[in-house]
DNA sequence: TCTATATTTAACTTAATGGTTAATTAACCG
DNA sequence: CGGTTAATTAACCATTAAGTTAAATATAGA
């Protein structure tokens, strides 16, 4: 298992579960079973998707009263932003060279211009 | 296991060894050798990471005599992009900022339920 | 055809994931 | 205290993942 940390973040998001629960704390913070709530799935199930996304330091959770209050941390995120942004171009890039090639051209009259 | 598209692309992700080897392809088609080389790791492992990475359609492959070269197919980056692009405010929002911004939705919700 | 090179497939091992149910801990409240 | 609600832990199961070695396939070239 690779421990390194933009593995762990990717792993993390690669659950529709845990994407679904970011989501949902990107409205405020929320305890467990309010997170649960939508999913058909049992409360030991959501607490291992909050561990993980706890270890990817993609939420924190805090007490409250008998409450464990989950909220967004989206730091990690910016490490997964910058990797992708590696590989924009090659997206930006069309299919076809020239077009690629001319696009290219165009961003670069808009930064000088 | 997620079988949806997005969940894929970050499964393939979330491995150095394949990032590394998308990194890799950014220069160019490569052979399965030539990705190999650098990686302490046999030949099969590699071959199972393109797979991963082909299942992902991040890579595509050809055929040139023996060799079946890959080269990057970074179309699938762009949903990952799309879908980080929802939590960029929340990591441009200072964390001071951020948590008030929270509270505020959350006395919102309050009000409007 | 025979041999070397490139790559994949098969079979296997080990460990991690994602889920379950049952039991446990923690805090509130009558 | 005793009961209820919130959440976690424990123990378990099935599947997938990541690696291995050994054998098989595909192509080139003498």
């Amino acid at each position: 298992m690779p421990s390194d940390q933009l593995s762990t973040t990717f792993q993390a998001l690669a659950d529709p579960t845990r994407r679904a629960i970011l989501a949902s704390l990107t409205t405020g913070e929320k305890t467990v079973s309010d997170l649960a709530e939508p999913f058909d799935m049992s409360m030991p199930a959501i607490t291992k998707h909050l561990k993980v996304l706890e270890k990817a330091k993609l939420i924190e959770r805090s007490r409250q009263a008998q409450y464990r209050p989950c909220r967004l941390h989206p730091e990690p995120l910016k490490d997964i932003d910058k990797w992708i942004s590696e590989y924009r171009k090659f997206w930006e890039a069309s299919f076809d060279r020239l077009e690629g090639y001319l696009k290219q051209l165009q961003k670069k009259d808009k930064n000088d211009g």
